[in-house]
DNA sequence: TGACAAAGCCAAAGCGCTTTGGATCACATG
DNA sequence: CATGTGATCCAAAGCGCTTTGGCTTTGTCA
């Protein structure tokens, strides 16, 4: 059933059936009734390709995956803030459309979209601090949001970002308060934006306390959690263990728990842990009480609202880029208290 | 860039610029060298519509998440599948196009994209026992492959599942061997049918043995951390807790374990854990030696598996259906170990 | 030399939609 | 009565590609 054979159907012209079904005014409001009950009666839906070709858009958001040859992993965030977004899509009657591209040809892939015309945006995943997408995107005059930033691109751009050097500093003073001294961050990899920041927040918090950070409590990996449990075994089985562990993710929070239980201490008790927690469905920190002390920050309202952004920007072309900061809230769990006392070499 | 701009810069038709392109065999290979030499400096790529318009084909693929209302939660097992299917896609030039569909209106949002156009062929994520999504797009006509299977389905259809009856009934085997009585089993929804043949598998291992499984052993919810907690504790607490568990998510069996130790626990020792372990990147199950003992198949895999199998069909049209079963390996790590005797009620 | 096939190229139609630029009609107005 | 004015509707062009059905040119062979 196409526009042709719904139009010779109702004995009208093309030009007729689709102004009714788009809302144009030219058409009687009679007609317009009897063309929108046709279309339903008839399972009447435009073609997409069709459509796209005529209005030059494709109703279409492309969602792109950064995957290393190294190390192939889907961030496991995207499925939520997938979910998110594609809330504010469906309503807008946009598609998602995903690429998987690998970072060795990343330009080769971002042009080629953009040239085939198959998105009418793109959210960009992951950046790092240096991140040439951004440029490039530009460039390309392709609208775009960045779901973080790209601490050292300096030109302006749209982003949707998390607090995360202020979350990690009020953690980090938090743990402060409670006496504590040696404070491990277990991040992620730190040329990626958001982790860099966090390490800024933990290092100012400790600033602010006249105190230097120890490398040898801090580490950046890829979010596992096997790191979190290889990281923190390491670090209580050393020779001034840390009081306290700052993690970048619940994952490895959760490994992070199961070394502190092999070693024979309890979280909470004899060791403190604060994570990030960005509130996935089905990884929840606890249902009444927290497991975690946690900075937490829904991912999946994040998802949503930069869906709406960048689709408010694809409607006002030429506007201003949009940015927006959303804060992290300190949720208390039980897996913080006092520090207690460790013997210090004098 | 598009292919008129290209064929006039050539002093060619745009017959002769697309034919060479498309490999096909009227052009000399003369001018096909330059022909696509051009392409490569112009940037340019046909556009995707236009083209998709003339061929009648998309040149993607829909993957549809079905969203409850009650639980809007993504599968986490989702950005694995589709790590593994990206790669089939993009060998073979297709893109990966998501929709969201809220279980209320399956049906109309599958005729619509069935008549939009925009997709090739279908993946059917996360069926039910009785899926109506398998005889509908067998009435369009629309390729399809279901991930996992649909039991009361009768009429033949493409798939790729994993033996999670086998797997299961595999596991409790190995429990029973170990001298474990009360085996719980902590499901997933088993109207899910991954779900129901695992408990197909657990109840004929039982059966094997002249044993009937006890109801008060076995629950089926949604797989979180929070519901591996809470029902692991609760069965430790009741009056005949269990001596092991057979648990359907990594996830879950994490909640299991919390448990456990709360309960002054040893995993392993004082209680045994079976897991399945879809493999998924951000959760590997240990490094050297598995954490939990475990029914695992690589749900990556399998996302690569079924897009490749998808797209043999969408080649060859009119074929029969394709079916395909993984087996799970059964691993052994140190979450398991014989029974510990437990005061029986005579 | 003429006939014929193969090789190489092209003009134009068509995919299904939107949109421009009228055409038609009824009605009111001076 | 001639003219203007909305209100409706339509024919046809155009979006960028593929593909059908030719048209030239060249080479081969009797």
């Amino acid at each position: 059933m196409n526009l042709k054979e719904l139009a010779e159907h109702l004995h009208l012209s093309q030009t007729t059936v689709s102004r009714a079904l788009n809302g144009y005014p030219e058409v009687s409001e009679k007609t317009r009734a009897r063309v929108k009950q046709a279309a339903r009666d008839m399972n009447y839906s435009p073609n997409t390709r069709a459509k796209g070709l005529a209005t030059g858009r494709a109703h279409a958001i492309g969602h792109i995956l950064p995957i290393s040859a190294s190390h192939e992993m889907v961030n496991p965030i995207f499925g939520d803030f997938i979910a998110g977004a594609g809330n504010a899509y469906s309503r807008a009657g946009y598609e998602i459309v995903i690429s998987l591209v690998s970072d060795m040809e990343e330009e080769k892939a971002y042009r080629s979209i953009d040239a085939r015309g198959i998105v009418d945006g793109i959210i960009v995943h992951g950046p790092k601090m240096s991140d040439p997408r951004i440029a490039l995107l530009s460039e390309l005059g392709m609208p775009f949001l960045v779901h973080g930033r790209a601490s050292q691109v300096t030109e302006p751009y749209s982003w949707l970002d998390i607090n995360n050097a202020g979350a990690f500093q009020r953690a980090t003073e938090f743990l402060l308060d409670l006496g504590h001294e040696r404070i491990a961050l277990i991040n992620g990899l730190e040329f990626m934006d958001f982790a860099y920041r966090r390490r800024i927040g933990y290092e100012s918090a400790l600033a602010g306390r006249g105190m230097t950070p120890d490398p040898a409590l801090m580490r950046a990996e890829e979010m596992t959690e096997v790191y979190g449990f290889r990281t923190a075994a390491e670090m209580l089985a050393a020779d001034r263990p840390p009081t306290a562990f700052l993690v970048s993710s619940m994952i490895t929070a959760i490994g992070v728990r199961r070394a502190i239980h092999d070693a024979g201490l309890q979280m909470g008790r004899d060791i403190s842990v604060i994570t990030h927690d960005d509130d996935l469905g089905y990884l929840k920190n606890g249902h009444s009480v927290p497991i975690f002390t946690a900075t937490r920050s829904s991912v999946r309202e994040a998802g949503e609202r930069a869906a709406e952004m960048l689709l408010d920007q694809i409607r006002n072309p030429g506007g201003k880029p949009l940015t927006h900061l959303m804060e992290a809230e300190l949720i208390i769990g039980t897996s913080t208290g006092p520090a207690r006392k460790v013997p210090q070499p004098t």
